[in-house]
DNA sequence: ATATATAAAAATGTCAAAATTTTTGGATGT
DNA sequence: ACATCCAAAAATTTTGACATTTTTATATAT
């Protein structure tokens, strides 16, 4: 039987909690974790505070964990408040950022691309999920990265997972046309950010998640 | 000898790390504040735990606690993050809220100017500065608390709370004009507000917040 | 002197059990 | 039927001991 390290146990409940294995408003308790992780109850208890630090988890005191309650207004709220953080990571950005962001994003953007690509012809696995919200973290992430910001970086990080909490636990249908568009949509981010368009850029973010409003 | 509730233990260590009491990017042992609080190390721990989500405590494994590092960078950068959450906030308030705003906004802007006018004549006591600490933050909260967005309002208090810790540890002079100059300025947000001018708001956000940068 | 290795000390993390609190389910009375 | 009370069960929190890891201090070699 596999044994878990604590890094693991992490980010197993992590990935759980993003791909809504775990249900979104659902309690969540150490013991009967226990014995699937193969520790104490105090190491899930550990743990599941420091999830509760990205907001994927909430805690109060005497009655223990829950998964974040997911809703349409949730959804729509979180993601306003992504583009807020996204538009202005990226409008400055494009503003300060040199030559090893343009790279680092072009980078990223060819990595989720191809994955993209693939999903739009293929049936999609857990695993092709797993790989594809990475990648797409990771080109947000860069696309942001030249902002100089950290707080601002750190803040977006807890705020993309708990839209991704939010939008799996809702959204059912991934119908092949749904990646078209996604595809379309971060070639347009891309594109601006490359011309250093700072309006284009921060449309195009708009239009990337307004489906969501 | 005082007994502390976990609760107690938690807001106990916020303030002493509010007010720099708990010096910024100290180290912070469990063993050493065991014997104060009368509890065990893993209560402390916890509390601790709980303390890095506002990020007020950074964790790293296998390394432990530290009061999270302040600098003049740090500071600019959380001021400036700052100052894009509250002016959203508002403007989003300014927009859509009714005359329950209105009221919690000037009820708190009352509260708070009482406390700093008192402060321009008296010699300033750390209970003082507790008291007008938090009054402040009630202020600043009650602004963006007609913004309808719960993500806004939570990750607000977080970042409010890393920039008293970042200006504590640095602010030295609490000379009588420094509370005149801000007398000053939150009647300037407090009149914009209650005027219903998104602009002129937004601005006198910035201006409170300029010195900092 | 500088650097590396090693042993002791300190700090951190994990565990299982005990204490506390909340939740559950049934009995009682209105 | 409905609410209230109570006891049992379950869940959460706290504890103190133990295991692991990191840090510190000292000794050794280059």
């Amino acid at each position: 039987m596999k044994t878990y390290s604590t890094n693991e146990i992490y980010s197993d409940l992590y990935d759980q909690l993003i791909n809504a294995v775990i249900p979104a408003g659902s309690k969540i308790k150490p013991v009967e974790l226990q014995s699937k992780y193969g520790c104490s109850t105090n190491t899930i208890r550990d743990t599941l505070l420091r999830l509760s630090k990205i907001g994927l988890v909430t805690f109060q005191m005497q009655r223990g964990f829950r998964a974040r309650e997911t809703s349409p207004e949730k959804r729509a709220d979180i993601a306003k408040f992504r583009v807020l953080l996204e538009q202005e990571g990226a409008a400055l950005s494009i503003r300060k950022a040199g030559l090893d962001w343009e790279i680092r994003l072009n980078t990223a953007h060819h990595k989720l691309s191809h994955i993209e690509t693939l999903m739009t012809k293929q049936n999609l696995t857990d695993e092709h999920l797993l790989v594809w919200s990475s990648a797409e973290f990771e080109f947000h992430d860069a696309l942001i990265s030249g902002c100089a910001s950290d707080i601002l970086i750190e803040t977006y990080g807890h705020i993309y997972a708990q839209f991704r909490q939010q939008f799996v636990a809702q959204e059912r249908d991934f119908g092949a046309n749904y990646f078209e568009s996604i595809i379309h949509e971060h070639a347009e981010i891309l594109q601006a950010a490359l011309a250093r368009n700072e309006e284009a850029c921060k449309q195009a973010i708009y239009d990337h998640m307004k489906r969501n409003f």
